[in-house]
DNA sequence: CGCGGTGTTGAAAATTGTCAATAATTGTGG
DNA sequence: CCACAATTATTGACAATTTTCAACACCGCG
């Protein structure tokens, strides 16, 4: 019979190489284990939070997915990213403890809460929490980098190889196939956040099919020749 | 009689609003002066570190001017950012215990050199320190969402007149001019850093300087119309 | 004074965006 | 369950923006 605080626990989660520390011992797993506060679901578009509302904890994906997204004054949006299971999403918050943008689910999800105070207090007593936190942090800023590489250097073709083969890449940590994958955005939210139109995206797509390097059918792509799209991303080194 | 402890404390430094905590006791103030294990001269057009080099410490910038880079196997390089005084450098290095970027020095440059551990131990024990790491990293992260904004969806005028903007807001805040500035990077670095090639960058700003916007004597700029550069970046708020 | 790096400018080419029409798909309510 | 509306995706023709290539000017420094 199981009761509720195992039901939340890190520790019996599939999930927790991907989002907490590993090499724990057992009394640190346990305590561990409090971070989560609670679960919770959050609707095909809806929003987990907004910008402007206050900061408190950080999220962890347990399933779904979702899309991080700012909106300009003028009414501009530019997705900055796009999160599945075991990623952490809202550390944008931290620095003024006010969430900086959007996060909306693009299919049903459901999340882990983190309150933040308990992962800094936690974090001043098990340094692998400490490590892990900076860790975090320092890839989604790493991460960052290759999409300004991306977005400041590449053109469309190689932009939209690089964010497939970063999806795949990210599906196959997860246990899924590295040739097939089902986009859970639309033609204009892969463009957003790419840097380029819509119609650009599905002509992009429509010219790899072509190639033979893809195959589209709506949001399923099957990926034919990962080899091409890997040199597409990265021209110089054609084997 | 000043010795060298003395000299690298941050509690006398005048920089230290700007990448220190704030409101320590004199003990937590004294603790912090610990951080610091030396002081780092870096001439101009030589590297603070490399892209693959062990990463031990975090770097707060005392004088000068630096720009962070990747490049790419195939020979194309990215800016992935400048740093000026108060800033620091080397976030993307704890992730992988390994500096993912180059960091150079466009003028010559002093550095205050922060190991990573010390940080670690320290901010274990004093609460504003840790509060301090977590909201520089963050502060990272949402600044960078800025640019992808800027690389996704601006245009060269657009992204051009954001950056100067940024620059000046930047030195104002360290007490410079705010229509006054000297750009330490070329061309080439603000385009590659901006998303567009060098000519590009060179006819933008002939473009403003045509439009009465700013005044270009090389590296010199002087802003004449803020106001009109705002516009520029956010077309709708238009007063 | 000349040299190398840097910056400017022009003209043509390439890429991407815009506008528009149409098709496919999904969700909704009868 | 079907039909309709709304959303999403594809494709074409044309326009706008940016890049590329090239020539030349400028500056700082030995």
């Amino acid at each position: 019979m199981l009761n509720e605080s195992v039901k939340v626990a890190c520790s019996n989660c599939h999930l927790r190489e991907l989002c907490m520390p590993v090499g724990l011992n057992e009394a640190e797993a346990r305590r561990i284990d409090e971070l989560v506060a609670h679960r919770r679901s959050i609707k095909r578009g809806s929003t987990l939070f907004r910008n402007g509302e206050a900061f408190t904890s950080l999220f962890a994906v347990r399933t779904g997915f979702f899309k991080t997204s700012l909106t300009t004054e003028d009414g501009r949006d530019q997705v900055t990213g796009f999160q599945m299971a075991g990623e952490i999403i809202g550390l944008d918050g931290i620095v003024n403890e006010q969430h900086t943008c959007d996060a909306t689910a693009l299919e049903d999800a459901e999340v882990c809460v983190m309150p933040f105070h308990r992962i800094e207090d936690l974090s001043r007593e098990v340094g692998a929490l400490q490590k892990h936190v900076h860790r975090m942090m320092s890839r989604e800023i790493v991460s960052q980098h290759s999409v300004m590489l991306l977005l400041g250097g590449m053109r469309a073709q190689e932009r939209l190889a690089a964010f497939l083969l970063n999806l795949v890449q990210r599906l196959q940590a997860r246990g899924f196939s590295s040739q097939e994958l089902i986009l859970r955005m639309t033609r204009e939210e892969i463009g957003s956040y790419l840097g380029m139109k819509l119609e650009t995206v599905s002509r992009t797509f429509s010219r790899f099919a072509d190639e033979g390097l893809i195959e589209v059918k709506q949001r399923n792509i099957h990926i034919l020749d990962d080899q091409a799209l890997k040199r597409l991303v990265n021209p110089q080194v054609c084997h």
